[in-house]
DNA sequence: TGGGGTCAGATTGTTCTACAACTTTGTTTC
DNA sequence: GAAACAAAGTTGTAGAACAATCTGACCCCA
């Protein structure tokens, strides 16, 4: 007997963690139970419990007797966000092994954004940085790793959602990450993590700048 | 106007994530809703948004149709769970601030777990042993960081109560916290780092030989 | 004996209704 | 305008109900 229809409450969780991911939702707006229980067409109880998951993830604000929102990070998160970031990544990516399958899929994903790039598919060329470095942390064989790094991901994608110039925001860092992956097949995992770091510094201090321009503290 | 009684959902979720902390219930076993309904004098609908909440965590284990049960870590979710603390916690002291107030939250820990240790209460060096290593995540001033460590610390815990030999458990590693602090002291993050990871390796080996024993795979 | 198949019972997944608790909003009053 | 109050809306929780699914006991038949 094949497990078929997925619970219903995790398909709403994940369709909801998407519809906020792709900027359906604005981050900081608030979700109210009966308008999600009436669009997706499932009662209050599987609303709340969805809440509860996404919340957990970091996509969600919960404030008691007022609501979920969805998430508006503050620079203070994306500080955070990044310095998360570069604990996790630089150091998978430090103490990796080369010879790795994942690195075969960061290839493919550099390809993929290299490709998208002069046709300026911004969206494209972000979701395939987005891979890029997805298959960085699965280098470590880390489910729990894979799971707080895609977190931090979602989260990050709510600042870019923000900032809205998908051109300034992913154009600079296709190269950025050719660096990395060059480094790393030539030079090894250590001059790899060190182009990485300054990545992600560079990534953060635009995001950063762009967040001060908007004056939003 | 005082923000009083917390809603009820998260004071269970905290309830029942301590008694799954303190070995109330066995890893492994099956926790069904109405038994949790009955015991903590809710509903039905409160015990699963609780539910929903510690399953993200990593401490309930949710299969479709056929309930949650306690998280019962397997040979491999210990490998995980070890190499995502290796990654994050060395890397954290690596990159420390030695002036970091956090610092003497570790020496607190350290002096107190030595105070327990002669008396051979296991509990309570082992509670001083957790504060130690929150602490040294605490230098980085990273509140996801924190949330992660704290779910790994927990799904650690769960290892430990199946080991059920605290002497074994927590004996050893008194000492070696001292000589983390005193690398950190006197010769900085690198030392205290390199001292760290020695620690949790050896740490590490002492649960999958433990867990070897059992014939747990 | 043992391998399947079937059925009843139990549990989960979800909906619905109801109501208490709380927040928010709008109005009145000073 | 600020404080006080009332009304309306939302969230938090309970509880009943039922469909979907799992579990285990039982039976049948090689």
């Amino acid at each position: 007997m094949i497990q078929q229809g997925l619970i219903q409450q995790g398909v709403l969780a994940d369709s909801l963690r998407q519809s906020i991911i792709d900027g359906e939702f604005a981050p900081g707006s608030k979700l109210s139970e009966a308008m999600l229980s009436e669009r997706f067409e499932v009662s209050r109880n599987t609303v709340r419990e969805a809440f509860r998951v996404l919340a957990e993830q970091g996509l969600l604000d919960h404030a008691p007797h007022r609501g979920v929102s969805v998430a508006a990070p503050t620079i203070g998160d994306v500080i955070d966000i990044y310095r998360a970031r570069r604990t996790i990544e630089c150091t998978v990516l430090r103490e990796c092994e080369p010879e790795h399958p994942a690195v075969q899929r960061m290839r493919d994903a550099l390809a993929e954004s290299e490709r998208w790039l002069p046709k300026e598919e911004w969206q494209l060329v972000g979701s395939a940085n987005m891979a890029f470095h997805v298959a960085i942390i699965d280098l470590a064989d880390s489910p729990r790793l894979a799971r707080t790094y895609r977190n931090l991901a979602a989260e990050l994608r709510l600042v870019f959602l923000e900032i809205d110039d998908p051109r300034a925001l992913h154009e600079p860092f296709v190269r950025r990450n050719r660096i990395v992956l060059d480094a790393l097949l030539s030079k090894g995992p250590a001059a790899a993590a060190d182009a990485l770091e300054e990545y992600l510094i560079q990534s953060e201090r635009l995001v950063l700048g762009a967040f001060a321009r908007m004056g939003r503290g």
